[in-house]
DNA sequence: ATATATTATGTAACCGATAACATATTTCGA
DNA sequence: TCGAAATATGTTATCGGTTACATAATATAT
């Protein structure tokens, strides 16, 4: 491989001008950049970012750790950190911790050997003073860890509370949530949004627990449907969630949405794809990804953080596992 | 950040044992050892991947380069290769090339300025010739660039005679081939597998032509089925692609699988969510990931290949879209 | 007991960049 | 015309490891 000092000997200068050259730093003539050019293009010389990453003691790869890449949530946002990351020059390394507190520490340990310049996290099991303590640049991504971590979240809360609400103002009377695991923050607001609106009605919901897996999910759902007959509307904690429901409702062979109408939350892509599409509380998912990586880019470039803490507001998409003609 | 030299002093060391001590070559003391493991707790030090990678010219990071992670079938294959790849000590980068030959070839290029060990690629527009004059040891996944080149992937063409011999036996008469995009050999392959079935029945199916792009896939169904409503199996070259036109039966009020059977190709996971869940032939993605991840690492580190083209055979799997009862 | 092999450890060059510091050359104001 | 400021370039230590080579201590064979 082609290095600084085969240039530098090639253009007839020393190292220093070509690396001052290459980091536009420092004085370079210009008689000088026009030899160091030909120079790089004669040899074709790339310069080597882990001897440049070893010298400055800082790399251009960010680590993005989501609980599991096949969960349909994560490849949206991972592609957008992914795009910004590229456009700014950095390189992601993804990591599937399968919301293993364990496996975490590990990829966490095992990222900071390599310099590893920044973090975006999308889990949150671990105490929040275990990311504190890490000493590199960190974004929580759509859960909040701490406040004095940077974070581009969603307020689940309010947006869980619109989207009950569409369901009571279309009629659905008998309200089901699929919550999502305990002790995850964003299924605990969702379901405290979910209950604020049906709490205004007075009303008296079923709640259900289950896991995102879509398996234990369909089986939870299937039981909590054939005990309670008489639910027409399902809020569900996330999309996928609802997608279950909705392969439920039609196993059940009752009909979405004139029987049972189904809210979602998320805004996955998955949600057009099934029939009848899912209606659903949709999050920006492209821009919290970017507005994520961006954040921590700033972060890591040390330059001034203008925000940090973005909280988007969700959207409702209504599509077709609502009736839309009752709608207010 | 505690470096090898603040072991080797706690130690009492040099720093040469220190590393052979690391790197379990050389002899090491019983004695010595045990100083240098009291000195690694006492300071919690943490080798430098970077350092380590500077010096021996060679990383621990592979590149994943696929067309888009968004696409549901790329997050199994991840994965899989992300697993393995952990399991062996190395840490994947995500690329998104969007099929562009163009961006493509700056991710190798970025990458391999990041002293990557190793490639996984499954994108195949370019020239075989790039990637053979790369190099860096490199494994095709899902799609065969070149015989040279180290493959895993599965058996389109028979796959997809299968899939359609399957709609066949189970009484569907007039067949539509949902191909995806020209050019892409994954794509042709399952075309002639398709071909291959229709004419041993003396069949003249329709052939339509659509990209990857859920909508794009759904508008051009759409059109297909409002002109040939005589329409009653479709194979589609992707599950994705099955997916679009389960949508469209529905929107048309098609009853799938009494009057339309449909069958995929891939076998991903969200096959099964969608109602009636999925009949397709199936891969198995995880295997192939971990494969092809195995694969690579052996190539890194120079042990000896047992094999260089790993051809899986697909597995029919029959779900909801197909009608059972008439099965052979 | 001596030669030789084996085990154990240290010194220092090297990987490919960056950057502090030194030095040389040019520009320009007074 | 002289000296300071600005411009241009070079030398070399450094980042944190690995490893070739040298050397020392021990074990083993004859």
């Amino acid at each position: 491989m082609v290095n600084i000092k085969d240039v530098a000997k090639n253009a007839n200068l020393s190292v220093a001008t070509v690396s001052r050259y290459l980091n536009k730093n420092g004085y370079v003539s210009k008689k000088s950049s026009e030899r160091i050019e030909q120079a790089i293009r004669e040899l074709d010389y790339k310069p080597s970012s882990i001897a440049r990453s070893l010298s400055k003691k800082q790399s251009n790869i960010i680590g993005l750790i989501v609980p599991d890449i096949k969960n349909p949530y994560f490849p949206e946002l991972a592609r957008a950190v992914e795009d910004m990351a590229w456009s700014y020059g950095y390189t992601v390394v993804l990591c599937n911790s399968d919301e293993q507190t364990e496996k975490e520490l590990l990829y966490i340990e095992r990222l900071s050997q390599t310099y590893v310049a920044g973090l975006i996290v999308t889990t949150s099991l671990m105490d929040p003073s275990v990311y504190m303590s890490i000493n590199t640049p960190i974004v929580a991504l759509d859960r909040i860890i701490d406040v004095a971590i940077p974070t581009v979240a969603t307020d689940n809360r309010k947006g869980a509370k619109l989207g009950t609400k569409y369901l009571l103002t279309n009629g659905a009377e008998n309200l089901l949530c699929i919550r999502g695991p305990q002790g995850l923050k964003t299924a605990d607001d969702r379901l405290t949004g979910f209950l604020e609106a049906t709490d205004e009605q007075g009303l008296d919901p079923i709640v259900v627990t289950t896991s995102f897996d879509f398996k234990d999910a369909a089986k939870v759902i299937e039981q909590t449907l054939m005990l309670h007959p008489q639910v027409d509307g399902i809020f569900a904690s996330s999309d996928t969630l609802a997608i279950a429901a909705l392969h439920i409702a039609h196993k059940l062979e009752k009909r979405v949405p004139e029987e049972l109408q189904i809210v979602g939350f998320d805004g996955i892509a998955l949600g057009e794809m099934v029939s009848p599409a899912l209606t659903t509380v949709g999050q920006d998912l492209y821009k919290m990804g970017a507005a994520a990586a961006t954040m921590l880019i700033e972060q890591i470039e040390g330059k001034e953080i203008k925000q940090t803490v973005l909280n988007l507001d969700a959207q409702l998409i209504v599509r077709g596992t609502t009736r839309k003609e009752a709608a207010k």
